[in-house]
DNA sequence: TTGTAGGCGTTATCAG
DNA sequence: CTGATAACGCCTACAA
């Protein structure tokens, strides 16, 4: 690919300085209307079109927004994938997207490349470090670059965040349950404190602890039971966990995901649902879910309105507008036919 | 956010020369071991990036892709960008991520812009102009930009495309049908012409009627009924055409998301699915489909693998390792429940 | 109305 | 081994 056409290209060959090029081309004042037709013509002919890099260099702005996520296989981030990119690419900015690498527990050499772009500003659902300080985050935070977390919890300042509020998502759950006559309750949840859901989790967990306190349900000894890839050995550890807790007849799931992953188990165990347990989801990610056979009561995000947020958050804080806020999206119950009334069941 | 550190600025601050600067960081023979120490250190210190553009600027290449897409609604593209963002990651480049303008019926605009910003290179699943001559794809053409298209004809020599065998994929669905004892069959299409669908669109259509032909099927004159996107009145179209093809036992769609239509619009005339009537879909694109009342009998078009080919190519066509292909993608029937044998059935 | 000069942050080509 | 100096494509002063 030859190095497309240049304005000192389309002077030389007019015979006149670069800089009455780019006045013409601007539509600036300092140039006659005679030559100004003329260099039109040229750079129409010759496909001339300006530089970005070479203009963003001057401006000190790319007019570039870095997008980092955990690629485009959840679900649950396509809405706000959504908005975002329509958004950013209505104010005339650029999406850079960059995936999450998955070996590594951390997003700095994705940030390091970002801030070599120079992107304007950072949209992120980041992996969650173990201490935000020393890593790529807080070089953000100390160049000022705009961040906006989203799903996060942003832990500068500086950086605004769009969070849905999992306490009372998970509040919403219990109550729901315990209307429908629940009592002894499970909380399912993914490996600890391991990407992509660390924070989410450790708020769900504990909102869900709360909760069954408010509503003075008991809490047993062995609450919750981790998720683990193979179907098999999740099974046989769900059947050991029923058996500790014989009364549990709902099971409160840390997302959509594991709770069709639990559903499986509790098939495989011959418990149905939810006339024998009952199961909930959360995130309301779940395409097509009225079509299932088991539609999932679940927790609806309002995914599209975070990205939007989130966007026109960035936005503002890039333009000087607006500030970092810490945006709190309401969620909603939604529920279909993984719940129902609780009958005790022996689990032996 | 202030402009972030430059050469210039460490070696003012070490009293040398900003080549020198330049040469320590990039570890190029020139510089003084121990020089290049202390260059380090300060350019530590003062968390000193290069800046991208400015590199960009001088080596004519900008390590940027463009991709163009229509959003990340439809389910069917995701795995085709999970591939080719983690394909163009690995490689060093990034993504600038393009949606398409979703009141234009061209997508010059976007293409202005990527072109504007200088991408090395061009993925797209393009909206299909009437005419690919003077429009922004010409231009794209004409600069020799390299340019991989996905699930579209490449209207030019130099650009790659990605499809997937849309023909052979029809004709396994027919042939599948005619194996259950179907004999007349129905194809329901998506409004003609009209993007996102329109090449795919034409090729499934065509290949439908050749397929028929092939397996020595009666055709209907009323073959075909087009989507329509009030579901009221897309089933009294539905049991029109049923009535004039009372004979038909079998709807071939589209895609997997008119198959869904369909099925609803057939639930809503009290006509069962698979026993009345057998309904394929196409692409394979739904999401937890086997957890479906009715997982669909559909086509699987490897859309990861799609992905993969078209990143993989396009980064050869920069780096001149590779030129323009075409690459035609198998597809494999999945049989799953829509599908069953014929039962004729008197529609009235 | 036009041209010249300087700079944005880099790399590359020269001399010294 | 080092330091000016000129690109890259564009913009903004300033001078003509």
């Amino acid at each position: 690919m030859a190095r497309p056409v240049s304005q000192t290209q389309i002077a030389r060959q007019l015979g006149i300085s670069q800089r009455a090029v780019s006045m013409a081309l601007r539509g600036q004042s300092g140039v006659s209307e005679e030559l100004r037709q003329r260099v039109r013509e040229l750079a129409d002919k010759l496909g001339y079109r300006d530089n970005f890099l070479a203009r963003a260099l001057i401006e000190g702005r790319t007019r570039l927004i870095g997008m980092l996520a955990n690629g485009f296989a959840d679900a649950f981030y396509l809405p706000i994938l959504n908005a975002i990119s329509s958004e950013i690419q209505q104010s005339g900015n650029r999406l850079v997207f960059c995936r999450w690498n998955q070996v590594k527990h951390d997003d700095d050499e994705e940030l390091d490349s970002l801030l070599r772009l120079r992107v304007d500003g950072l949209l992120a659902t980041p992996k969650t470090p173990t201490s935000w300080v020393g890593g790529g985050y807080e070089i953000l935070h100390k160049q000022k670059v705009p961040v906006v977390f989203i799903d996060q919890q942003a832990p500068f300042d500086n950086f605004g965040s769009v969070i849905s509020d999992d306490i009372d998502g998970i509040a919403q759950l219990v109550a729901h349950l315990k209307s429908f006559g629940h009592r002894h309750l499970l909380y399912m949840d993914v490996p600890a404190g391991r990407p992509p859901h660390a924070t989410t989790s450790s708020l769900r967990r504990s909102g869900f602890l709360a909760a069954v306190g408010v509503e003075g349900l008991p809490l047993s000894e062995h609450h919750l039971l981790h998720q683990c890839f193979d179907q098999q050995e999740y099974t046989a550890n769900l059947a050991a966990l029923l058996r500790q807790n014989p009364k549990a007849t709902a099971l409160v799931c840390f997302n959509d995901g594991l709770a069709l992953q639990v559903i499986d188990a509790l098939h495989a165990l011959g418990i149905r649902v939810p006339e024998d347990i009952s199961v909930t989801g959360y995130g309301d990610a779940l395409q097509n879910v009225e079509r299932f056979r088991l539609p999932l009561t679940t927790i609806n995000q309002s995914t599209h309105e975070m990205g939007q947020h989130a966007a026109q958050m960035l936005l503002a804080m890039i333009d000087g507008t607006g500030s970092a806020e810490k945006i709190r999206v309401p969620v909603k119950l939604i529920e279909r036919a993984t719940t129902a009334i609780a009958r005790p069941l022996d689990h032996q």
